[in-house]
DNA sequence: TCTATAGTTAGATATATAGCTAAATATCTA
DNA sequence: TAGATATTTAGCTATATATCTAACTATAGA
């Protein structure tokens, strides 16, 4: 029971609804890039994150400094509901807004978005 | 976004979860005897019944004085998922528990269930 | 029309949560 | 080993929510 409230929980912010649709394009992002995504700061972002995670929704790795998120399929949530899940998320302004600007954030060194983050006014977009 | 976000807080509660589980067994049920199973008082019960109301999950219709209440299948929540969420709820020792005291209570003149919560100590129970 | 009663709403309180900034941690690189 | 940096944790604040009691609403029945 406890389980099932962490699930409902975790899925019940917008936010956090945000990454997983992310995620079912783009199954292996680094805190940064959703950063990047949700404009929030990198400390809420980890917390929406972490929360994920403890709820079982995504599995996590390191790669030196960097981490990784992407979403796991072992969980207790059947792949059913969670292709349900996409189909309502995508029907949303907000998901397909965010489909577009991932693709750009996805396309980019994630050097670059880090020192975006950081303030630094070098990062060599390529137009826009 | 907004209506998924609503679906997963009214099914992130405790409580909340027990109504629909209830609801999947003896799909009418009035206030009376939810406050009966969950032992919280009427106004809470009432409330968690208005927030699954909202969210789509449940209907209801008035019978006089009393509000009937029942699972809305034609809601946005696929039948998949309602499925998927009753097997893992009927795994849980909550549920479990709540099935027995759910046939005792559909068992009796909601009458009495409503005088006992009055604190009338007149209700003729069978036996126990 | 008056009284009883099933259920809801209002108001108060305690706890949980989402957000922030600042500090801490872990890792790379010079 | 020292400095830079990606991410997390700590501490704070504002808002949301779960619970209660008390007051209110709507309905049945005498």
């Amino acid at each position: 029971m406890v389980e099932l409230q962490k699930l409902f929980s975790a899925l019940s912010d917008k936010n956090r609804l945000r990454i997983i649709a992310a995620l079912r394009v783009y199954n292996d992002m680094c805190a940064c890039h959703i950063v990047e995504l949700l404009q929030l700061s990198g400390a809420t972002t980890s917390k929406h994150l972490s929360i994920l995670v403890q709820s079982g929704v995504l599995g996590s790795y390191k790669e030196g400094r960097w981490v990784h998120y992407h979403l796991d399929f072992s969980n207790h949530c059947c792949d059913q509901v969670m292709d349900w899940l996409e189909e309502q998320l995508c029907q949303t302004d907000t998901v397909k807004n965010d489909q577009l600007a991932l693709n750009q954030i996805m396309s980019v060194d994630r050097e670059d978005i880090c020192r975006k983050q950081r303030g630094e006014k070098c990062c060599p977009t390529k137009e826009q």
